[in-house]
DNA sequence: GGAAGCTACATGACATGTCACCCAATCCGA
DNA sequence: TCGGATTGGGTGACATGTCATGTAGCTTCC
């Protein structure tokens, strides 16, 4: 019982070849997500979305960034963002403060303790990333995996449901499809 | 002010080849995972955490698997296993089951409806993995990617904190650090 | 310039995950 | 074979994440 008699709009399975990437991709991605927020938590009382948070900040102009942006470059929903910052601002390591160019946006910046703290936890993350991804890798095969990876990440953010970061997140007239 | 006089303890840092790789695996992995999820709850009512244990399950002999194996498998703390056992099992997709050989231990065990379910959101699921992560990808860094991410994979279950899934969870005596 | 609709964000209720601690079964050495 | 140490798992309190909804500011178009 063919699941399509007519040939196929049925997508066609994984090759075996790709089967085994993908696993391993997901056991790096489980395994590696634990072993980091383990690390943080440990040596520097954050977590890794923490972690994620402060380093976006500390990446943008003046440690300040809008909420809808700081959630479309980590892919959270922003009412995710929205209480995490709650949490992480009652413990100092950020303040909100009203956009200077849209009254009903709200800016994330950075504090002085909050730049202090991802300083300090820096090293110690690295560390762990150096021995846990870099050590065991055929340094010949880096140049490969990065442009795989970049490849992967330019597909989801064509295909995928969020906007592309740093872009203008308004919808535009026009690009509707046709009715 | 070097941080070190006396030659090198402190770790180097990442080299620009390193640090853009490593941007790379972390932005698709966390955009990777947005998408995943929301496929996966607005097409089959099942989180990816859902998925993620009905795989292993299914992977299993008898779809069956002690939690601690399971847990370690997965990457999981043992206690979040079992609260999400009990509402997958409030749901009807696992059953938990007494160990037969370890009256301590239980088993999950994949329900007909589970191994439904998972059969029912696979195809979905397969079908956004292709879209997303290989259909952008130049077939001629697949082997190599595959290389490195199993590599890496080995890295981490080498330098991790957690056993080995599969294997006996049980402290070996004499491999202390000596006192 | 004003109504309709959209965007930005907050919030409360609820789902999920973590941590500290519990008990029972097993293991191991004296 | 007894006793402590270890392991397997559960549980309740609390931290975190999601969903539905509310409000205010922006934009568009007439």
């Amino acid at each position: 019982m063919s699941p399509n008699p007519n040939g196929p709009p049925v997508p066609p399975a994984l090759s075996p070849e790709q089967q085994g990437t993908w696993f391993a991709y997901m056991r790096v991605m489980l395994r590696l997500g634990y072993e980091m927020n383990r690390q943080l938590q440990t040596d520097s009382d954050l977590s890794l979305p923490d972690f994620d948070v402060l380093n976006a900040l500390a990446d943008s102009p003046d440690g300040r960034l809008q909420l809808t942006g700081l959630a479309t470059r980590l892919a959270w929903e922003r009412s995710r963002l929205s209480h995490h910052l709650q949490r992480m601002s009652a413990r100092g390591l950020v303040e909100r403060s009203p956009s200077a160019t849209d009254r009903r946006a709200t800016d994330a910046v950075l504090t002085d303790a909050g730049r202090a703290a991802l300083t300090a936890a820096t090293p110690g993350h690295t560390d762990l990333v150096r021995r846990m991804f870099f050590d065991g890798l055929d340094p010949a095969l880096l140049p490969a995996l990065r442009t795989a990876l970049e490849q992967v990440h330019e597909q989801v953010l064509v295909h995928g449901t969020l906007p592309r970061p740093g872009q203008p997140q308004r919808r535009l007239p026009g690009l509707e499809p046709a009715g």
